[in-house]
RNA sequence: GGCGAUGUAGCUCAGUUGGUCAGAGCAUGCGGCUCAUAUCCGCAGCGUCCGGGGUUCAAAUCCCUGCAUCGCCA
């Protein structure tokens, strides 16, 4: 039996809603989780949120509501979600999990008392309004982005970790361990990093400005920084330091983070683990971005896909084989709707779908619907190597499966279901159908067929859980729950002769892009992609609003910035505003044209310019378009 | 500004230590089959392997340089 498996998703920071990303992460972490279970029974899968800092406290602040109750709804937000993505988490832990905070204490103490935390005085910029420190490269033309108002010069006294006396332990660590952060071009980033002396880790904040978090047990003037609080969440849900769970899973944890948060994990949480006396981890395993539409995904830019979205419209399934099949794990990829389409048409509906629902329709025509009886002889004789396809293409994938290739890992699969295509070519069964005398080969052939559709619903279990289940169940296999065990997917002629089995499916639907779109009324693509609509408001609220008509009187790039055009806008005074829509509108193509915008929104400064005002514009998947008017109007009219 | 990564067919990408390395899948074209979700199987075309220079008998693969994109750091 192999040994035991613990995985983790970060734990998310609830400042945000969940997205794209966010789905991603804890897919991967699922298939992972549920391929292990192909060998061993002993798996732990956590997720969870991180719900201290100033961040939360601002955000909460936003929303007119506590900090507890803000986390409590985002943090919800998340919990929900997963079972919508068949997400099979065994724990969900939040860091104001008294449980939690109980061990953040425990080790901030130990390694306290190891020697590893000084208390210091250092100097730095501090905004009042945003009550946090900047950095001299943060502030524009020398003030706050947020306030326009200059930081002033504040000494603070804070705890500090003493990462550096660990430097060189983590370097020798990591280049004795060469997989302990995967892919390579992550561990590469992390030596360099060390190449410089590692500053000191400010692991405190004072309550004077931030209660919001986990008193240091040594000193009740301070709160713990959110990452020194957040990361230990990885033991803190294993029960550390009695519980079984912790002994049973922690020895061989493995992580899984986006490359955002490469350096927590890779430098702070390490180090924090050999000052506190615990175990390393195992592996550390970095992913990349999905792009959306080429565009860098981003919550400014308000191009975030739903997550659910697409699942609602494709299929959980497919979606899921898509975010494994079609990112390379470390790299960045592109999500887009038509490499979505392409991939449900070509690999599910096409290959694995279309493949399916022939070999049962055949076993239906041929036989009644019952499984037949392969013979030996026969086998010998046809030596087409069906099995020893399949053999391989379990090998292969298990390797990279293991390795977090889940492309690689797919794309063996895949191949086999291409052998399988070929196999049904090359032996013909409706012409063996035809002739009495090869009945036997029929039988043999059929039966052959109906073993691979059952490694293949064995191997893409991990990533299509349903669609494996359901491909079981129509083989006749219905009732066992471990199916997708290895060892029973490696022992060929695992079907039983006789069993009768259900009509042949549509495993997965085609689609047709440009049929969907041909009739594209509006309202239909809209509603597929449409956030969902604020609460309610009155017709005061929306009285606080003064849109008008101005006129773009000139345009001009703003240096520095891809997607900033500064507009000179006449409404009848002139205004300077500065718009994200760069990417879809030359400056020249806008002058004279008449556009809406937010008269009476607070200006801001979008690299070092002032705007002064909102224009409206639509972003869809196509880009930005500016909302015009429909005939002229006198610059300075207000909407209503 | 410093460091690093990437740049290969229309698209997404493989190419280990330099020598059938010019590849795969998708898309396109043609042919075949008819069990099947107009699916499957086979064949074919397309590439100055980012530009330039160098090392070598031989470079997509090593070195230098330029350009582009991206990332990390300051």
């Amino acid at each position: 039996m192999a040994e035991p498996f613990y995985i983790t998703t970060p734990i998310y920071y609830v400042n945000a809603r969940p997205h794209l990303g966010h789905a991603y992460t804890t897919i991967a972490a699922d298939v992972v989780r549920r391929f292990h279970r192909m060998s061993t029974d002993q798996t732990f899968f956590l997720t969870g949120t991180d719900e201290h800092g100033d961040k939360i406290v601002r955000a909460a602040k936003k929303e007119n509501c506590t900090p507890r109750e803000y986390v409590d709804k985002i943090s919800g937000l998340f919990q929900n979600l997963w079972p919508e993505l068949n997400i099979s988490n065994d724990a969900f832990i939040r860091t104001t999990n008294p449980a939690h905070m109980a061990v953040v204490e425990r080790i901030l103490q130990r390694i306290y008392d190891a020697g590893d935390i000084y208390f210091s005085e250092y100097e730095g910029l501090y905004c009042f309004g945003c009550e946090r420190f900047y950095t001299e490269r943060e502030l524009v033309d020398g003030c706050c982005p947020d306030h326009q108002t200059p930081p002033e010069t504040i000494k603070e006294s804070n705890y500090f970790f003493k990462m550096s006396r660990y430097q060189q332990w983590l370097i020798d660590h990591i280049e004795q361990h060469p997989d302990f952060i995967r892919p390579e071009r992550y561990k590469n980033e992390v030596l360099a990093f060390l190449r410089d002396p590692l500053g000191d880790l400010c692991i405190s904040r004072p309550k004077s400005r931030l209660q919001w978090g986990i008193t240091l047990p040594f000193d009740s003037d301070y709160v713990t920084y959110v990452w020194f609080d957040a990361l230990l969440n990885y033991v803190s849900a294993l029960g550390y330091p009695d519980g079984d769970l912790y002994k049973t899973y922690w020895p061989v944890a493995q992580h899984i983070v986006a490359k955002d948060i490469l350096k927590p994990h890779g430098i702070y949480w390490p180090i924090m683990l050999k000052a506190a006396g615990l175990p390393i981890y195992q592996h550390l395993n970095v992913h990349g971005y999905w792009n959306v539409d080429q565009s860098k995904m981003s919550k400014s830019i308000g191009n975030v896909i739903e997550p659910l979205e697409m699942k609602n419209i494709y299929g959980l399934d497919a979606f899921r084989f898509f975010l494994m099949r079609d990112m390379a794990f470390g790299l960045d990829s592109n999500f887009s709707e038509e490499a979505l389409v392409q991939r449900i048409n070509a690999d599910l509906a096409n290959d694995l779908g279309n493949l399916f629902s022939r070999v049962i329709a055949m076993v239906h025509k041929y036989f009644g619907g019952v499984v037949p009886e392969p013979d030996p002889a026969v086998e010998k004789e046809m030596d087409l190597g069906l099995e020893h396809n399949a053999r391989a293409a379990i090998d292969a994938y298990a390797v990279a499966m293991e390795a977090f290739a889940f492309h690689k890992g797919l794309a063996a699969v895949w191949e086999f279901i291409t052998h399988m295509n070929k196999y049904v070519d090359v032996t013909a069964p409706w012409n063996l159908a035809k002739n009495k005398a090869a009945r036997k080969q029929l039988e043999t052939v059929m039966y052959n067929l109906l073993e691979g559709l059952r490694i293949i619903s064995g191997l893409i279990y991990p990533v299509m859980p349903d669609t494996a289940a359901t491909m079981q169940k129509h083989l006749g296999m219905s009732g066992t729950d471990d199916f997708f065990k290895l060892e029973k997917l490696c022992a060929w002629r695992g079907l039983t002769p006789g069993v009768k089995l259900r009509k042949s499916i549509s495993l997965f639907p085609r689609v047709d892009l440009d049929k969907k779109r041909q009739p594209a009324e509006p309202p239909v693509e809209v509603a597929k992609t449409a956030k969902p609509i604020k609460p309610e408001i009155t017709i005061d609220d929306f009285a606080k609003i003064d849109l008008r008509v101005a006129t773009v009187v000139s345009a001009q790039p703003v240096p520095r910035a891809k997607k900033l055009l500064q507009l000179e806008v006449d409404l009848g005074e002139t205004r300077t505003i500065v718009s994200g829509i760069a990417a879809d509108y030359a400056p020249e193509a806008l002058v004279g044209k008449q556009v809406i915008v937010v008269a009476n929104l607070k200006p801001a400064k979008l690299m070092g310019v002032l705007s002064k005002g909102m224009l409206i514009a639509a972003t869809d998947a196509a880009g930005v378009t500016v909302a015009t008017l429909d005939k002229p109007v006198t610059p300075g009219t207000p909407l209503s």
